[in-house]
DNA sequence: ATAATAATAAACAGATTGTTTATTATTATA
DNA sequence: TATAATAATAAACAATCTGTTTATTATTAT
């Protein structure tokens, strides 16, 4: 947002520092890159760098921002392809497709930032606010869907835990997919997920015929 | 290990950096602290912490292993109290407790060091590191427990997301409630993970009567 | 008592940061 | 196309932090 506005350098500047600073992060590690380096690889000043970000951990969050809101696009989260509820509820436009699957579906579009987002090789502010972002929204569509909404709620487990936990797993479960190198289909993740997340590794693990 | 062996000088200087390095992250984050800040904290020599650690974050590893091995201990995956099994499995003496149980209690007991670490505070290593510790203890716990060890394989999820789906949620409801004070009890926080573990969402939130 | 060794202060070169200054190059727009 | 606005730039800077080394003092184990 409010991208559009910016003068032509501008935007070249900020798109050859955050590609830089990717490239480098996963060549490196976040640590051992320096502002100099990035600007080295962008081809601009180090100046330059100091007139669109405060530091490194600034750059990064910033992009992360952008990731996070691209895929609550995609999810409908944000500005939904159909006109909005009329229940009063959060309704998503999920055209068929489960949300989880779309998550995974944009991680396998958008690797090389979540790679280095979920690795935790970003500044601890980054783990922090991406945890931040999935639970909320994990709250938010729970509190829609799960019976947390209206009248008197179908569980005593309070919604915090329950968005704190989905997020967790699934961000755990998004982190060795891509670490390992993405080795199964999104939709093999997908479903993988939901069925450990609804059905509980009881049922998963031990069908009932056993 | 070999802790007792130190000089009485070396373990009283590294118990003085410990204390000094989790104080100081706690009041400003890790990225702001210095080692300069850390041995006038802990009424030291600067030159003395470079004979003890390479860095900062070399320090902080040591502490996490340190309660992580304390914790593997505790749960008996380390040093079982009684006598080890005869059927071939991993067969950890809970003494009744649930490990789960045993992990949010040693969480409460130590909490300074686990807010420190999950929290994501310290360097990138860290939290990998934690990471890569659970999911390893989850592969040895389910394998031997839920199927995966002997004969033919009762699910067709391979071990390591299973082992990854439970090491991100747990460790997400562990951060969760230690960044909010710790509302519950260790038990209620161990009742409920186990509930979302085993039962599932969908179980839990609309009990079968509705 | 004494030999071993841990802690120490001081000094060091090197890296990095974030800012400022004066100048050049590019852009948007009339 | 002319021009006013402004983005990019190189250079220099003080400040901070790092990791190492040196020679000396203090404490420990035995």
């Amino acid at each position: 947002m409010a991208e559009k506005n910016l003068d032509r350098r501008q935007r070249r500047s900020r798109r050859l520092l955050r590609d830089a600073l990717f490239a480098l992060i996963l060549e490196k590690g976040y640590d051992a890159v320096t502002v100099e380096e990035i600007t080295r690889r962008a081809d601009l000043g180090r100046a330059t760098f100091y007139l669109h970000y405060r530091d490194k951990e600034d750059l990064l969050l910033q992009c992360l921002e952008e990731t996070a809101d691209g895929l609550a696009e995609q999810i409908g989260l944000l500005q939904p392809a159909r006109p909005q509820e009329e229940d009063g509820h959060l309704q998503a436009d999920f055209s068929g497709k489960s949300p989880v699957l779309l998550v995974f579906q944009h991680a396998a579009q958008n690797a090389s930032i979540y790679r280095v987002i979920l690795r935790g090789e970003g500044a601890y502010k980054v783990s922090r606010r991406i945890r931040e972002i999935a639970s909320r929204y994990a709250a938010e569509f729970f509190s829609a869907r799960l019976g947390y909404g209206d009248g008197e709620p179908r569980s005593t487990i309070p919604i915090e835990v329950v968005a704190n936990y989905f997020a967790g797993s699934l961000l755990g479960m998004l982190t060795w997919w891509l670490e390992s190198g993405m080795p199964y289909s999104p939709e093999q993740m997908s479903e993988t997920f939901r069925q450990l997340l609804f059905q509980g590794l009881r049922q998963v693990i031990r069908p009932e015929g056993e």
